[in-house]
RNA sequence: GGCCGGGUAGCUCAGUUGGUAGAGCAGGGGACUGAAAAUCCCCGUGUCGGCGGUUCAAUUCCGUCCCCGGCCA
């Protein structure tokens, strides 16, 4: 398990492509981004985020960014990758994520962090051959009445593992069909899994769910609703895919008279608690263990840091 | 002390014209191959407040006691 690049590299030579990355993950609030912080400061790395919503322009209080300055390397904080990367319109991927941690590692020393575990996986073991999504082609197949029973004509065998009322996967399986003509369900039998080389270090807490329920009240103290009221006033629509994520939904809500604050709360805080559950399951599916010490994981990864 | 309501799942409650009970919320398990903070599937035995009585059978009817509200003294 003592990966190649735990030899320091030569003086002037970047070898870090050859280095594998640390993945810091686990639920929301256990506390990874400023872990990752301290690892990326100690050993030189960059940070790219493992976060579908970071990824947003303005949504900052309510996916809990580190603050500016310590992703700013001019202002001594580190290189991070990833976040504000997009308007809340653009279209964001796992394919997108992998490509981009592909690139980090040409010529970094990398320091995964996040809790958008798909995205992981898409990494390491890669996604199939497949064209990017297509907006228009993902509506129609939306509006039509029933897509299931079309997807069982076109592909029986992932209609056969989808549950009917699962249509995401299922638009998708009719969606990437009528992109290639090809059966999704045959590209994913064909599919040779990668196994990309990593240390995942899950960072959890016993305290969680409390924590998570604090957390809330101080990102209201901290200006969540204004930072809401902004993007609202900015005609950001509420249909805007991160403008559906945890919080925002609701607190969009609630300024918009549906719904009595504390109510925006309590449902905020519920659904973080939600989230953070099916975080731990996705985790548990991968067979990953709780890791107490992530600075001794890095060391035992990356070998002592540069500057010790 | 008297009268009136209530005491049923962790919480709020529904219900059983007598055949040992079910919703919401909370909680738990699982799926996941380019939307993933998304999308979807599954999971409810609890002395029906205690004790007696009537009955083949009581959480349900009767008696009594305890507890919690409200009103009256």
């Amino acid at each position: 398990m003592i990966a190649d690049s735990a030899r320091p590299a030569p003086e002037g030579e970047p070898r870090f492509g050859h280095s594998k990355p640390l993945v810091i993950a686990g639920p929301t609030g256990a506390g990874k981004s400023d872990v990752a912080l301290a690892i990326a400061r100690a050993w030189g790395a960059v940070v790219v985020s493992m976060d579908a919503m970071q990824v947003y322009r303005g949504f900052d209080i309510g996916t809990a960014k580190l603050p500016a300055h310590d992703r700013d390397p001019a202002r001594g904080g580190v290189e991070h990758r990833c976040i504000d990367i997009r308007e809340h319109d653009e279209a964001y991927s796992a394919a997108d994520f992998a490509q981009a941690v592909d690139d980090a590692l040409q010529h970094h020393r990398v320091v995964i962090c996040g809790g958008t575990t798909f995205y992981l996986r898409a990494w390491e073991q890669g996604l199939i051959a497949a064209p990017p999504a297509d907006a228009a082609l993902r509506a129609r197949f939306e509006g039509l009445e029933n897509p299931h029973e079309q997807l069982q004509i076109i592909d029986p065998v992932l209609a056969a593992r989808l549950h009917p009322n699962d249509r995401m996967r299922v638009v998708r399986g009719l969606e990437y069909h009528a992109q290639t003509g090809q059966r999704l369900s045959d590209a994913h039998a064909a599919d040779p899994k990668l196994r990309r080389p990593c240390t995942v270090v899950w960072v959890d807490r016993g305290d969680l769910y409390e924590r998570l329920d604090d957390r809330v009240i101080s990102m209201m103290n901290a200006g969540y609703l204004e930072e809401v009221r902004g993007l609202l006033e900015r005609g950001v629509p509420r249909t805007a895919r991160p403008m559906k994520s945890l919080g925002y939904e609701h607190l969009a809500a609630h300024l918009e008279g549906e719904l009595p604050l504390d109510e925006a709360i309590r449902l905020t805080q519920r659904d973080t608690r939600h989230f953070a559950r099916k975080q731990r399951g996705f985790l548990r599916t991968r067979g990953d263990a709780v890791c107490d010490d992530p600075i001794a994981q890095a060391r035992l990864t990356w070998g002592p840091p540069p500057h010790a």
